[in-house]
DNA sequence: CATGGATCGTTCGGTACCAAAAGATCTCGC
DNA sequence: GCGAGATCTTTTGGTACCGAACGATCCATG
């Protein structure tokens, strides 16, 4: 069996990840991949940025649902939509869709409950008439507006321990790779 | 209407989004987000750093379903079970679905997926008959090794622009980010 | 022993989410 | 005008995913 076979057979001399993790569990854990991977021609570096993208945003968003939307019973994706309705005013579906990060018939099944919900409402473009606007209801606007400060203190409680510099390096580092992943 | 109700009628003197966004775009959307709401007592730093992180994750994740996983018929979670399995070896359930972030009742499932396909095997553990202890299978194994290198091939192209230093100070924000949001 | 509480994994009900196909409407060449 | 192709949204079929409830197992205390 040559090197690329090789497999632990235990966890021996490897961090002990039992329990809930801390930031400085997270470290240990990065140090085991290189530990275990360290042979391989592999980018450990980009392999821990773009992992701990998607650990943090999941965190991130379970906590929010829990903490901050269930509440008024609205998932993640459901209140990106008031969200972006809120913050760009109406729009057609398309654009929506793209905005909120989501894919197109995913929105439609979104749209109809928050329609049932009578925070939003659709309705016929006149001039093209394939396509559909969508806008915020009166009621979905006094919802967003009680509930966006909330949520806004809750991203900065997300973001203690971060300076203000920090804060908006993070953002821009993102955003570069953001740009790579939309082809 | 005091100003708390204001509400935008149009989209005039704001960027125009249509069509893909690239960083230029992005940055554009932030600027347009605080001409919205800047009259309010917002942190549009926190907002910025935390909603960039779900933005950039939505990407990445989608964008290797698409282009590096669906040739193996496997998702996003899927394929981080096996990773996980691959990197630290067999391990408990409970254990397992905290290392890939997932509820483990959602962990029943994709288990019971993936052991359809020869790739992992559940062991009741003997000392203890409540917990069940997951592992890769051969297969698992050739799998992992044959396509893991192309994920982490995808991960440098997607961290493409960031210096050693920036993947390595975005992993270091991310950090800071999780351990705020894991309870 | 015995039994109540803690700790496991699984089941359950429901939403979110995607890709692909279908259905509706527009547009442009002829 | 009129039919082919482009461009929209919705529908469809299937997985992922969560929280809560459930059932099995372990363990401490009397």
């Amino acid at each position: 069996m040559d090197t690329y076979g090789w497999y632990p057979e235990d966890n021996e001399n490897l961090t002990d990840n039992e329990g809930s993790m801390d930031g400085e569990d997270f470290l240990a854990a990065e140090r085991d991949i290189r530990k275990r991977l360290g042979d391989r021609e592999l980018d450990f570096d980009s392999l821990h940025a773009i992992s701990n993208i998607y650990r943090a945003a999941t965190a991130v968003r379970r906590r929010a649902e829990r903490e901050v939307l269930a509440q008024h019973n609205l998932s993640w994706g459901g209140f990106t939509i008031l969200w972006v309705l809120w913050v760009w005013g109406q729009m057609d579906t398309a654009r929506l869709a793209s905005e909120c990060g989501l894919a197109k018939g995913t929105l439609t099944g979104m749209l109809t409950t928050l329609e049932r919900r009578h925070l939003v409402e659709r309705e016929q473009v006149k001039t093209d008439r394939r396509k559909v606007t969508v806008a915020l209801t009166s009621d979905g606007l006094t919802l967003i507006e009680d509930l966006f400060p909330r949520f806004n203190a809750y991203e900065v409680a997300m973001s203690e321990g971060l300076s203000l510099t920090e804060k908006r390096e993070l953002a821009r580092l993102l955003r570069i790779v953001t740009s790579n992943a939309v082809p």
